[in-house]
DNA sequence: GCATGTCTACTCGGATAACGACTGTCCGAGTGCCCCTGG
DNA sequence: CCAGGGGCACTCGGACAGTCGTTATCCGAGTAGACATGC
């Protein structure tokens, strides 16, 4: 049960770019040394950002990344389901008809009392981030960070 | 954001214990056919459970597993913690105090908003493991099957 | 017949390889801008 | 002065190693019971 580090990267570049004017376009070098990153290897996590349609990508001088769509249009989960895929940690692998012990199809209609367990409480966890967007995540940015990260970020792009 | 697959396999097992009358001991290979498990695979796992003291084992001839303590008094979460540490997905990196874009230490009193995120997803996730114990799961199993694996098991531990 | 000592078989536990996923790095393909040149 | 074309610098995207955790396997340590033996 672990995310990858890139889940954390990818939610504070999310809220960076809501932090800025609707459109901007941020470079990947820019988002790695404003945050200290490995450019190179943030480059594939952007990228199935970009597959999952959160991101856009524009080649060429002047371009990089925005928000594919509204701040608010986008959740924390959609980020996370990007990036780690947002299936069950676990599909169960039925071992209650396997080995000696094993019951016969017939008498497993009802699915697995332990997959519905995990299936549940997965969902709760993923109904959690669903509750929690870009947008509410950038409200409880401080004014003066994202003053200072504007006239950091905007004054390069001029 | 992946389970190992001992957490099925536990979870099995310790229902498996709970149908049979309290204190039975059952050991592993006995464990490992009935469900077709990799038996010296599975010692690992079991190592952990007995280290938390959700089973607790015995050496020698007629030894094996039990329960630690009621089936009523282990929670599915238990032994998910068990075998995962049960820590947050991720810790976060604070990278918002790193690169060209650092915030200053006094200005990051507050909690990251990304990080208090995830640790309430986190914690719903735990909530809903924590409400279901071994003797629920062990409920929901077939009256018949329960029969089955009582003949199958008990006697050959006579 | 009973107690005792030894021996065996059975159990768990720790140490050791093989595999795969995540992490990290490099170079190539494509595009928009800029500048130079000619009219 | 204006239009057009070529070159260049900048961008993202895909291909290639390194490292760590999970998966899989083996063998050794310890114990409880059973058996044989002597009283």
């Amino acid at each position: 049960m672990k995310l990858s580090q890139g889940v954390e990267w990818c939610l504070h570049l999310a809220v960076l770019l809501a932090q800025l004017p609707e459109n901007t376009i941020l470079p990947r070098s820019q988002m790695a040394r404003h945050h200290g990153l490995p450019e190179d290897y943030l480059a594939k996590y952007l990228k199935q950002l970009v597959n999952a349609g959160i991101f856009q990508a524009t080649t060429g001088p002047r371009g990089g990344y925005r928000l594919g769509r509204g701040a608010a249009q986008i959740t924390a989960w959609d980020v996370v389901e990007a990036l780690e895929g947002g299936q069950s940690p676990f599909h169960c692998q039925e071992i209650r008809q396997c080995g000696e012990g094993a019951a016969r199809p017939e008498e497993c209609l009802k699915t697995c009392g332990i997959q519905v367990l995990i299936d549940s409480a997965f969902e709760a966890w993923k109904y959690t981030l669903q509750g929690v967007t870009i947008a509410n995540l950038e409200e409880e940015v401080p004014d003066f960070v994202r003053e200072r990260n504007r006239r950091r970020l905007l004054q390069a792009g001029t």
